[in-house]
DNA sequence: CGTAGGTTTGAGGTTGGTCAACAGGTGTGG
DNA sequence: CCACACCTGTTGACCAACCTCAAACCTACG
Protein backbone atom coordinates (compact mmCIF):
# COMPACT_ATOMS: atom_id res chain seq x y z
CA UNK A 1 0.00 0.00 0.00
CA UNK A 2 3.07 2.51 0.88
CA UNK A 3 5.39 1.55 -2.23
CA UNK A 4 4.88 3.89 -3.82
CA UNK A 5 5.64 6.43 -1.25
CA UNK A 6 8.58 4.54 -0.14
CA UNK A 7 9.75 5.12 -3.88
CA UNK A 8 8.87 8.33 -3.61
CA UNK A 9 11.28 8.66 -0.13
CA UNK A 10 13.63 6.42 -1.69
CA UNK A 11 14.86 8.75 -4.45
CA UNK A 12 15.95 10.98 -1.78
CA UNK A 13 17.42 8.88 0.86
CA UNK A 14 17.90 5.23 2.23
CA UNK A 15 14.64 4.07 4.22
CA UNK A 16 15.85 1.29 6.90
CA UNK A 17 13.90 -1.82 7.76
CA UNK A 18 12.57 -0.47 10.86
CA UNK A 19 11.21 3.08 9.41
CA UNK A 20 9.21 1.46 6.53
CA UNK A 21 7.58 -0.53 9.43
CA UNK A 22 6.86 2.45 11.47
CA UNK A 23 5.15 4.02 7.99
CA UNK A 24 3.46 0.67 6.97
CA UNK A 25 2.30 0.86 11.24
CA UNK A 26 1.17 4.32 10.97
CA UNK A 27 -0.26 4.50 7.15
CA UNK A 28 -4.08 2.95 7.49
CA UNK A 29 -7.61 3.14 6.79
CA UNK A 30 -7.73 2.84 2.65
CA UNK A 31 -10.65 4.57 0.86
CA UNK A 32 -11.58 5.63 -2.52
CA UNK A 33 -12.85 8.62 -3.71
CA UNK A 34 -14.70 9.64 -6.89
CA UNK A 35 -13.61 12.17 -9.29
CA UNK A 36 -14.94 15.82 -8.08
CA UNK A 37 -14.83 15.58 -4.74
CA UNK A 38 -13.64 16.96 -2.24
CA UNK A 39 -11.13 14.53 0.22
CA UNK A 40 -10.14 17.67 2.26
CA UNK A 41 -12.56 20.73 3.06
CA UNK A 42 -10.63 24.78 3.25
CA UNK A 43 -11.20 25.39 7.06
CA UNK A 44 -11.33 22.09 8.29
CA UNK A 45 -8.40 21.01 10.86
CA UNK A 46 -8.17 17.13 9.94
CA UNK A 47 -7.05 14.92 12.91
CA UNK A 48 -4.94 12.85 10.39
CA UNK A 49 -2.87 13.70 7.10
CA UNK A 50 -3.53 11.43 3.50
CA UNK A 51 -1.77 9.77 1.27
CA UNK A 52 -2.50 9.51 -2.27
CA UNK A 53 -1.98 5.69 -3.45
CA UNK A 54 -3.91 6.49 -6.91
CA UNK A 55 -5.14 9.27 -9.28
CA UNK A 56 -4.16 13.29 -8.98
CA UNK A 57 -5.42 15.08 -6.68
CA UNK A 58 -5.71 19.12 -6.91
CA UNK A 59 -4.91 21.93 -3.49
CA UNK A 60 -7.02 24.94 -4.76
CA UNK A 61 -9.02 27.82 -3.14
CA UNK A 62 -11.71 29.35 -4.30
CA UNK A 63 -12.13 33.62 -4.41
CA UNK A 64 -15.30 35.35 -3.72
CA UNK A 65 -15.99 35.95 -7.56
CA UNK A 66 -16.03 32.17 -7.74
CA UNK A 67 -12.47 31.85 -9.49
CA UNK A 68 -10.62 28.95 -8.44
CA UNK A 69 -6.87 28.82 -8.58
CA UNK A 70 -5.08 25.22 -8.55
CA UNK A 71 -1.72 25.79 -6.13
CA UNK A 72 -0.79 22.06 -6.35
CA UNK A 73 -1.16 18.90 -8.28
CA UNK A 74 -0.32 15.68 -6.58
CA UNK A 75 0.74 12.09 -7.81
CA UNK A 76 0.77 8.81 -6.29
CA UNK A 77 2.80 8.37 -3.92
CA UNK A 78 2.54 11.72 -2.59
CA UNK A 79 1.09 13.58 0.91
CA UNK A 80 -1.60 15.58 0.21
CA UNK A 81 -2.00 17.43 3.71
CA UNK A 82 0.83 16.44 5.60
CA UNK A 83 1.70 20.09 6.02
CA UNK A 84 -2.02 20.23 7.66
CA UNK A 85 0.45 17.80 10.87
CA UNK A 86 1.37 21.52 11.83
CA UNK A 87 -1.12 24.08 10.09
CA UNK A 88 -3.70 22.34 12.13
CA UNK A 89 -5.99 23.80 10.28
CA UNK A 90 -6.24 23.45 6.03
CA UNK A 91 -5.94 27.01 4.01
CA UNK A 92 -7.44 25.49 1.32
CA UNK A 93 -9.12 22.22 -0.42
CA UNK A 94 -7.83 19.28 -1.82
CA UNK A 95 -10.23 18.09 -4.77
CA UNK A 96 -9.64 14.55 -6.32
CA UNK A 97 -9.61 15.27 -9.89
CA UNK A 98 -9.74 11.59 -11.22
CA UNK A 99 -10.85 8.18 -9.29
CA UNK A 100 -8.47 8.43 -6.42
CA UNK A 101 -7.39 6.21 -3.65
CA UNK A 102 -5.67 7.42 -0.48
CA UNK A 103 -4.80 6.26 3.00
CA UNK A 104 -4.52 8.35 5.77
CA UNK A 105 -2.08 8.72 8.92
CA UNK A 106 -3.30 10.15 12.21
CA UNK A 107 -1.85 12.88 13.94
CA UNK A 108 -1.32 11.25 17.11
CA UNK A 109 0.79 8.50 15.06
CA UNK A 110 2.98 11.25 13.20
CA UNK A 111 3.33 12.70 16.09
CA UNK A 112 4.53 10.28 18.10
CA UNK A 113 7.08 9.03 15.16
CA UNK A 114 8.68 13.09 15.37
CA UNK A 115 9.03 11.69 19.43
CA UNK A 116 10.95 8.48 18.37
CA UNK A 117 12.13 8.28 14.76
CA UNK A 118 14.16 11.50 13.98
CA UNK A 119 15.66 10.21 10.45
CA UNK A 120 12.27 9.50 9.28
CA UNK A 121 10.72 12.87 10.82
CA UNK A 122 13.33 14.65 8.50
CA UNK A 123 12.25 12.31 5.55
CA UNK A 124 8.37 13.26 6.10
CA UNK A 125 10.04 17.09 6.74
CA UNK A 126 11.49 16.52 3.55
CA UNK A 127 8.56 16.06 1.61
CA UNK A 128 6.76 19.18 2.97
CA UNK A 129 10.00 21.18 1.90
CA UNK A 130 9.67 20.40 -1.67
CA UNK A 131 6.18 20.73 -1.80
CA UNK A 132 7.18 24.32 -1.14
CA UNK A 133 9.69 24.05 -4.02
CA UNK A 134 7.24 23.19 -6.28
CA UNK A 135 5.44 26.08 -4.96
CA UNK A 136 8.65 28.06 -5.86
CA UNK A 137 8.75 27.19 -9.34
CA UNK A 138 4.87 27.65 -10.21
CA UNK A 139 5.33 31.40 -8.96
CA UNK A 140 8.34 31.72 -11.67
CA UNK A 141 6.57 30.54 -13.96
CA UNK A 142 3.99 32.51 -13.40
CA UNK A 143 5.29 35.58 -13.14
CA UNK A 144 8.06 35.27 -15.46
CA UNK A 145 7.42 32.75 -18.44
CA UNK A 146 5.43 32.82 -21.52
CA UNK A 147 2.14 31.13 -21.08
CA UNK A 148 3.64 28.24 -23.45
CA UNK A 149 6.66 27.86 -21.53
CA UNK A 150 4.74 27.85 -18.38
CA UNK A 151 2.42 25.23 -19.53
CA UNK A 152 5.55 23.57 -20.97
CA UNK A 153 6.69 23.76 -18.03
CA UNK A 154 3.86 21.76 -15.76
CA UNK A 155 3.81 18.86 -18.32
CA UNK A 156 7.74 18.34 -17.96
CA UNK A 157 7.15 18.46 -14.14
CA UNK A 158 4.08 16.12 -14.49
CA UNK A 159 6.09 13.57 -16.73
CA UNK A 160 9.05 13.83 -13.99
CA UNK A 161 7.12 12.96 -11.21
CA UNK A 162 5.19 10.53 -12.92
CA UNK A 163 8.08 8.86 -13.93
CA UNK A 164 9.37 8.53 -10.49
CA UNK A 165 6.15 6.39 -9.36
CA UNK A 166 6.64 4.25 -12.52
CA UNK A 167 3.48 6.52 -14.43
CA UNK A 168 4.79 6.99 -17.53
CA UNK A 169 5.27 4.36 -20.43
CA UNK A 170 6.10 4.68 -23.77
CA UNK A 171 6.50 8.57 -23.07
CA UNK A 172 2.74 8.48 -22.22
CA UNK A 173 0.94 9.26 -18.55
CA UNK A 174 -2.71 9.41 -17.91
CA UNK A 175 -3.44 13.41 -17.61
CA UNK A 176 -7.18 13.33 -16.23
CA UNK A 177 -7.61 16.90 -15.71
CA UNK A 178 -10.02 18.51 -18.04
CA UNK A 179 -8.62 22.10 -19.87
CA UNK A 180 -10.97 23.99 -17.60
CA UNK A 181 -8.62 22.36 -14.50
CA UNK A 182 -5.41 22.89 -16.51
CA UNK A 183 -6.61 26.68 -16.74
CA UNK A 184 -7.34 27.26 -13.51
CA UNK A 185 -3.80 25.63 -12.26
CA UNK A 186 -1.54 27.85 -14.84
CA UNK A 187 -4.13 30.73 -14.22
CA UNK A 188 -5.49 31.38 -17.73
CA UNK A 189 -8.50 31.62 -18.95
CA UNK A 190 -10.43 28.87 -20.74
CA UNK A 191 -10.10 30.22 -24.09
CA UNK A 192 -6.31 31.01 -23.87
CA UNK A 193 -5.41 27.78 -22.66
CA UNK A 194 -6.46 25.87 -25.70
CA UNK A 195 -5.15 28.25 -27.86
CA UNK A 196 -1.65 28.04 -26.26
CA UNK A 197 -1.88 23.54 -26.03
CA UNK A 198 -2.54 24.72 -29.94
CA UNK A 199 0.92 26.20 -30.03
CA UNK A 200 2.32 23.36 -28.34
CA UNK A 201 0.60 21.15 -30.65
CA UNK A 202 1.78 22.75 -33.65
CA UNK A 203 5.28 22.64 -32.67
CA UNK A 204 4.90 18.48 -32.45
CA UNK A 205 5.98 18.50 -28.94
CA UNK A 206 2.89 16.84 -27.16
CA UNK A 207 0.14 15.43 -27.59
CA UNK A 208 -3.00 15.04 -25.71
CA UNK A 209 -5.98 13.05 -26.99
CA UNK A 210 -8.47 11.36 -24.20
CA UNK A 211 -6.37 12.01 -21.76
CA UNK A 212 -3.15 10.31 -22.62
CA UNK A 213 -0.56 13.16 -22.59
CA UNK A 214 2.74 12.08 -25.00
CA UNK A 215 5.54 13.93 -25.31
CA UNK A 216 7.01 13.46 -28.35
CA UNK A 217 9.94 15.64 -28.58
CA UNK A 218 11.35 16.02 -24.84
CA UNK A 219 14.19 17.58 -25.76
CA UNK A 220 12.40 20.40 -27.57
CA UNK A 221 10.02 20.35 -25.10
CA UNK A 222 12.48 21.06 -21.80
CA UNK A 223 14.04 23.48 -24.18
CA UNK A 224 10.36 25.92 -24.54
CA UNK A 225 10.02 25.35 -20.46
CA UNK A 226 13.47 25.70 -19.79
CA UNK A 227 12.83 23.00 -17.65
CA UNK A 228 15.66 21.95 -15.08
CA UNK A 229 14.58 19.33 -12.44
CA UNK A 230 16.86 20.08 -9.34
CA UNK A 231 14.19 21.61 -8.00
CA UNK A 232 12.14 18.19 -7.85
CA UNK A 233 15.70 16.99 -5.41
CA UNK A 234 15.76 13.41 -7.14
CA UNK A 235 19.46 13.17 -5.17
CA UNK A 236 20.52 10.38 -3.26
CA UNK A 237 21.92 11.76 -0.42
CA UNK A 238 21.99 11.65 3.59
CA UNK A 239 19.41 13.65 4.77
CA UNK B 1 20.00 37.92 19.41
CA UNK B 2 16.83 35.38 18.83
CA UNK B 3 14.38 37.45 19.99
CA UNK B 4 12.03 38.30 17.11
CA UNK B 5 12.45 34.17 16.16
CA UNK B 6 11.42 33.32 19.46
CA UNK B 7 8.44 35.75 18.84
CA UNK B 8 7.90 34.37 15.49
CA UNK B 9 7.52 30.96 16.98
CA UNK B 10 5.55 31.86 19.67
CA UNK B 11 3.09 33.35 18.04
CA UNK B 12 2.04 29.80 17.00
CA UNK B 13 3.05 27.56 20.20
CA UNK B 14 4.80 28.25 23.45
CA UNK B 15 8.14 27.29 23.42
CA UNK B 16 9.95 26.17 27.13
CA UNK B 17 13.23 27.60 28.93
CA UNK B 18 14.90 24.70 27.30
CA UNK B 19 14.11 25.15 23.69
CA UNK B 20 14.94 28.73 24.12
CA UNK B 21 18.12 28.02 25.32
CA UNK B 22 18.70 24.87 22.12
CA UNK B 23 18.34 27.79 20.03
CA UNK B 24 20.88 30.33 22.21
CA UNK B 25 23.18 27.40 21.84
CA UNK B 26 22.82 26.59 18.13
CA UNK B 27 22.13 30.01 16.53
CA UNK B 28 25.38 32.50 16.12
CA UNK B 29 28.03 34.07 13.71
CA UNK B 30 26.04 37.11 13.76
CA UNK B 31 26.99 39.28 10.88
CA UNK B 32 25.62 42.37 8.39
CA UNK B 33 24.92 42.00 4.97
CA UNK B 34 24.76 45.04 2.98
CA UNK B 35 21.79 45.95 0.25
CA UNK B 36 22.00 44.05 -2.90
CA UNK B 37 24.41 41.22 -1.69
CA UNK B 38 23.56 37.63 -1.95
CA UNK B 39 23.55 36.02 1.12
CA UNK B 40 22.78 32.90 -0.17
CA UNK B 41 23.46 31.39 -4.08
CA UNK B 42 21.63 29.82 -6.17
CA UNK B 43 23.41 26.12 -6.47
CA UNK B 44 25.09 26.36 -3.39
CA UNK B 45 25.42 23.67 -0.83
CA UNK B 46 24.97 25.77 2.47
CA UNK B 47 25.99 23.98 5.22
CA UNK B 48 24.46 26.19 7.82
CA UNK B 49 20.88 28.03 8.01
CA UNK B 50 20.38 31.54 7.75
CA UNK B 51 17.98 33.88 10.38
CA UNK B 52 17.18 37.01 9.60
CA UNK B 53 17.69 39.51 12.71
CA UNK B 54 17.27 42.55 10.82
CA UNK B 55 15.87 44.42 7.33
CA UNK B 56 14.18 42.69 4.23
CA UNK B 57 15.27 39.74 2.01
CA UNK B 58 14.27 38.13 -0.48
CA UNK B 59 14.33 34.47 -2.46
CA UNK B 60 14.75 34.82 -6.22
CA UNK B 61 15.59 32.91 -9.33
CA UNK B 62 16.50 34.56 -12.92
CA UNK B 63 15.40 33.18 -15.73
CA UNK B 64 17.77 32.62 -19.34
CA UNK B 65 16.79 35.86 -20.46
CA UNK B 66 17.17 37.83 -17.61
CA UNK B 67 13.67 38.39 -16.04
CA UNK B 68 14.13 37.94 -11.90
CA UNK B 69 10.81 36.78 -10.14
CA UNK B 70 10.97 37.10 -6.35
CA UNK B 71 9.53 34.05 -4.95
CA UNK B 72 9.52 35.16 -0.72
CA UNK B 73 10.10 37.97 1.20
CA UNK B 74 11.39 37.61 4.67
CA UNK B 75 11.26 40.03 7.64
CA UNK B 76 13.08 39.73 10.71
CA UNK B 77 12.94 36.63 12.25
CA UNK B 78 12.47 34.66 9.62
CA UNK B 79 14.50 32.05 8.60
CA UNK B 80 15.73 32.00 5.05
CA UNK B 81 16.53 28.68 4.13
CA UNK B 82 15.86 26.68 6.46
CA UNK B 83 14.35 24.22 3.87
CA UNK B 84 17.86 23.95 2.62
CA UNK B 85 18.97 21.97 6.09
CA UNK B 86 16.51 19.42 4.45
CA UNK B 87 17.37 20.12 0.17
CA UNK B 88 20.73 19.77 0.50
CA UNK B 89 21.13 22.50 -2.65
CA UNK B 90 19.42 26.01 -2.82
CA UNK B 91 17.06 26.03 -5.57
CA UNK B 92 17.25 29.87 -5.86
CA UNK B 93 19.30 32.46 -4.34
CA UNK B 94 18.83 34.87 -1.35
CA UNK B 95 19.04 38.76 -1.52
CA UNK B 96 19.75 41.48 1.28
CA UNK B 97 16.68 44.17 -0.02
CA UNK B 98 18.03 46.33 2.41
CA UNK B 99 21.18 46.03 4.91
CA UNK B 100 20.65 43.04 6.73
CA UNK B 101 21.57 41.73 10.38
CA UNK B 102 21.90 38.00 9.75
CA UNK B 103 22.71 34.89 12.21
CA UNK B 104 23.39 31.32 11.31
CA UNK B 105 22.49 27.60 12.07
CA UNK B 106 24.69 25.33 11.51
CA UNK B 107 23.59 22.21 9.78
CA UNK B 108 24.84 19.54 12.45
CA UNK B 109 23.73 21.50 15.34
CA UNK B 110 19.95 21.67 13.33
CA UNK B 111 20.22 17.67 13.40
CA UNK B 112 20.93 16.91 16.64
CA UNK B 113 18.06 19.22 17.24
CA UNK B 114 15.82 16.73 15.72
CA UNK B 115 17.68 13.84 17.43
CA UNK B 116 16.76 15.60 20.92
CA UNK B 117 14.28 17.96 20.52
CA UNK B 118 11.01 16.71 18.91
CA UNK B 119 8.75 19.58 19.83
CA UNK B 120 11.28 22.41 18.84
CA UNK B 121 11.87 20.27 15.72
CA UNK B 122 8.37 20.35 14.82
CA UNK B 123 8.27 24.63 15.58
CA UNK B 124 11.03 24.79 13.07
CA UNK B 125 9.37 22.42 10.71
CA UNK B 126 6.08 24.70 10.87
CA UNK B 127 8.37 27.53 10.49
CA UNK B 128 8.86 25.59 6.82
CA UNK B 129 5.48 24.73 6.36
CA UNK B 130 3.99 28.33 6.89
CA UNK B 131 6.43 29.70 4.23
CA UNK B 132 5.09 26.81 2.02
CA UNK B 133 1.48 28.29 3.28
CA UNK B 134 3.02 32.02 1.73
CA UNK B 135 4.02 30.34 -1.61
CA UNK B 136 0.65 29.14 -1.72
CA UNK B 137 -1.16 32.25 -1.52
CA UNK B 138 1.44 34.14 -3.67
CA UNK B 139 -0.28 31.26 -6.39
CA UNK B 140 -3.40 32.48 -5.89
CA UNK B 141 -2.93 36.31 -5.84
CA UNK B 142 -0.33 35.80 -9.24
CA UNK B 143 -3.41 33.91 -10.84
CA UNK B 144 -6.72 34.75 -10.10
CA UNK B 145 -6.50 38.42 -8.35
CA UNK B 146 -6.52 41.67 -9.88
CA UNK B 147 -2.89 43.35 -10.03
CA UNK B 148 -4.47 46.15 -7.81
CA UNK B 149 -5.90 43.58 -5.90
CA UNK B 150 -2.24 41.47 -5.94
CA UNK B 151 -0.27 44.45 -4.56
CA UNK B 152 -3.02 45.19 -2.22
CA UNK B 153 -2.87 41.42 -0.77
CA UNK B 154 1.09 41.72 -0.54
CA UNK B 155 0.63 45.17 1.23
CA UNK B 156 -1.55 43.32 4.15
CA UNK B 157 0.81 40.52 4.24
CA UNK B 158 3.87 42.51 4.82
CA UNK B 159 1.98 44.08 7.25
CA UNK B 160 0.88 41.36 9.26
CA UNK B 161 3.93 39.39 9.40
CA UNK B 162 5.69 43.10 10.23
CA UNK B 163 3.17 43.44 13.29
CA UNK B 164 3.85 40.04 14.47
CA UNK B 165 7.98 41.32 14.94
CA UNK B 166 7.31 44.72 16.53
CA UNK B 167 7.91 45.97 13.22
CA UNK B 168 4.81 48.37 12.64
CA UNK B 169 3.82 51.75 14.18
CA UNK B 170 1.31 54.57 13.24
CA UNK B 171 0.28 52.22 10.70
CA UNK B 172 3.52 52.12 8.68
CA UNK B 173 6.56 50.32 8.18
CA UNK B 174 9.74 50.43 6.54
CA UNK B 175 9.10 49.06 2.82
CA UNK B 176 12.84 49.51 1.59
CA UNK B 177 12.40 47.98 -2.18
CA UNK B 178 12.20 49.89 -5.00
CA UNK B 179 9.36 49.88 -7.00
CA UNK B 180 11.77 47.38 -9.53
CA UNK B 181 11.61 45.12 -6.84
CA UNK B 182 8.01 44.56 -5.84
CA UNK B 183 7.30 44.23 -9.69
CA UNK B 184 9.51 41.49 -9.17
CA UNK B 185 7.71 40.17 -6.69
CA UNK B 186 4.37 40.56 -8.85
CA UNK B 187 5.81 39.51 -11.96
CA UNK B 188 4.73 42.33 -13.30
CA UNK B 189 6.44 45.35 -15.52
CA UNK B 190 8.07 48.43 -13.46
CA UNK B 191 5.66 50.50 -15.72
CA UNK B 192 2.53 48.84 -14.86
CA UNK B 193 3.20 48.31 -11.22
CA UNK B 194 3.56 52.00 -11.06
CA UNK B 195 -0.02 52.55 -12.07
CA UNK B 196 -1.18 49.86 -9.91
CA UNK B 197 0.39 51.66 -7.18
CA UNK B 198 -1.21 54.85 -8.35
CA UNK B 199 -4.60 53.40 -8.10
CA UNK B 200 -3.88 52.08 -4.60
CA UNK B 201 -3.10 55.41 -3.96
CA UNK B 202 -5.59 57.26 -6.00
CA UNK B 203 -8.08 55.15 -3.45
CA UNK B 204 -6.59 56.99 0.00
CA UNK B 205 -5.74 53.59 1.26
CA UNK B 206 -2.14 53.82 1.28
CA UNK B 207 1.00 56.13 1.04
CA UNK B 208 4.39 55.01 0.23
CA UNK B 209 6.97 58.23 0.38
CA UNK B 210 10.59 57.42 1.34
CA UNK B 211 10.44 53.97 1.78
CA UNK B 212 7.68 54.36 4.59
CA UNK B 213 4.40 52.61 3.52
CA UNK B 214 1.77 53.67 5.46
CA UNK B 215 -1.99 52.03 5.58
CA UNK B 216 -4.71 54.64 5.46
CA UNK B 217 -7.47 52.69 5.58
CA UNK B 218 -6.90 49.04 6.16
CA UNK B 219 -10.15 47.90 6.13
CA UNK B 220 -10.46 48.94 2.62
CA UNK B 221 -7.34 48.03 1.67
CA UNK B 222 -8.02 44.08 3.40
CA UNK B 223 -11.51 44.45 1.24
CA UNK B 224 -9.62 45.27 -2.18
CA UNK B 225 -6.89 42.38 -1.10
CA UNK B 226 -9.89 40.18 -0.13
CA UNK B 227 -7.35 39.24 2.49
CA UNK B 228 -7.52 36.43 5.19
CA UNK B 229 -4.64 36.26 7.29
CA UNK B 230 -5.38 33.04 8.66
CA UNK B 231 -2.70 31.16 6.07
CA UNK B 232 -0.28 33.10 8.10
CA UNK B 233 -1.15 30.37 11.00
CA UNK B 234 -1.32 33.28 14.34
CA UNK B 235 -2.90 31.06 16.12
CA UNK B 236 -1.58 30.01 19.38
CA UNK B 237 -1.78 26.27 19.97
CA UNK B 238 -0.06 23.09 20.59
CA UNK B 239 2.51 22.08 17.69
C1' DC C 1 28.01 70.33 -11.86
C1' DG C 2 27.50 65.89 -13.84
C1' DT C 3 26.06 61.21 -13.07
C1' DA C 4 23.35 57.42 -11.40
C1' DG C 5 19.35 55.34 -9.51
C1' DG C 6 14.71 55.65 -8.97
C1' DT C 7 10.02 57.31 -10.36
C1' DT C 8 6.62 58.95 -13.59
C1' DT C 9 4.38 59.55 -18.07
C1' DG C 10 2.97 58.70 -22.89
C1' DA C 11 2.57 56.00 -27.23
C1' DG C 12 1.85 51.92 -29.59
C1' DG C 13 1.66 47.05 -29.98
C1' DT C 14 0.87 42.32 -28.04
C1' DT C 15 -1.26 39.28 -24.96
C1' DG C 16 -4.94 37.46 -22.83
C1' DG C 17 -9.89 37.94 -21.23
C1' DT C 18 -14.95 37.74 -22.15
C1' DC C 19 -18.74 36.63 -24.89
C1' DA C 20 -20.83 33.78 -28.06
C1' DA C 21 -21.45 30.17 -31.07
C1' DC C 22 -20.66 25.52 -32.74
C1' DA C 23 -19.02 20.63 -32.96
C1' DG C 24 -18.48 15.99 -31.17
C1' DG C 25 -19.44 12.49 -27.77
C1' DT C 26 -22.16 10.50 -24.16
C1' DG C 27 -25.96 9.38 -21.46
C1' DT C 28 -30.99 9.55 -20.56
C1' DG C 29 -35.77 9.16 -21.12
C1' DG C 30 -39.64 8.80 -24.23
C1' DC D 1 -34.39 4.29 -32.03
C1' DC D 2 -34.60 9.15 -31.66
C1' DA D 3 -34.64 13.63 -29.28
C1' DC D 4 -32.56 16.10 -26.01
C1' DA D 5 -29.44 17.76 -22.52
C1' DC D 6 -24.90 18.10 -21.07
C1' DC D 7 -20.02 18.21 -21.04
C1' DT D 8 -15.72 19.15 -23.24
C1' DG D 9 -13.17 21.12 -26.73
C1' DT D 10 -12.68 24.56 -30.50
C1' DT D 11 -13.05 28.95 -32.97
C1' DG D 12 -13.87 33.95 -33.99
C1' DA D 13 -14.72 38.76 -32.69
C1' DC D 14 -13.86 42.31 -29.80
C1' DC D 15 -11.99 44.75 -25.99
C1' DA D 16 -9.16 45.51 -21.78
C1' DA D 17 -4.96 44.58 -19.55
C1' DC D 18 -0.30 44.65 -19.76
C1' DC D 19 4.28 44.99 -22.03
C1' DT D 20 8.08 47.49 -24.34
C1' DC D 21 10.30 51.50 -25.69
C1' DA D 22 11.40 56.01 -24.85
C1' DA D 23 11.80 60.19 -22.62
C1' DA D 24 11.45 63.37 -18.79
C1' DC D 25 12.04 64.39 -14.04
C1' DC D 26 13.76 64.26 -9.45
C1' DT D 27 16.59 63.50 -5.98
C1' DA D 28 21.22 62.09 -3.72
C1' DC D 29 25.99 62.04 -4.13
C1' DG D 30 30.76 62.50 -5.60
Amino acid sequence: MIELLILNLSARDTLDAGEIGELERVIKHERLVPTGVDMVREGSRPKESTLLLEGIAGRYRVLEDGKRQITALHVPGDFLDLHAFMLKTMDHGVIALSPCKVAAAEHKDLKQVTETCPHLTRMLWLSTVIDGAIHREWIVAMGRRSKKGHLAHLICELFTRLSVVGRVSDNSFHLPLSQAEVADTLGLSLVHLNKTLQKLRGDDVIRWVDRILTVLDWNELKRIAEFDDSYLNLIHEPR
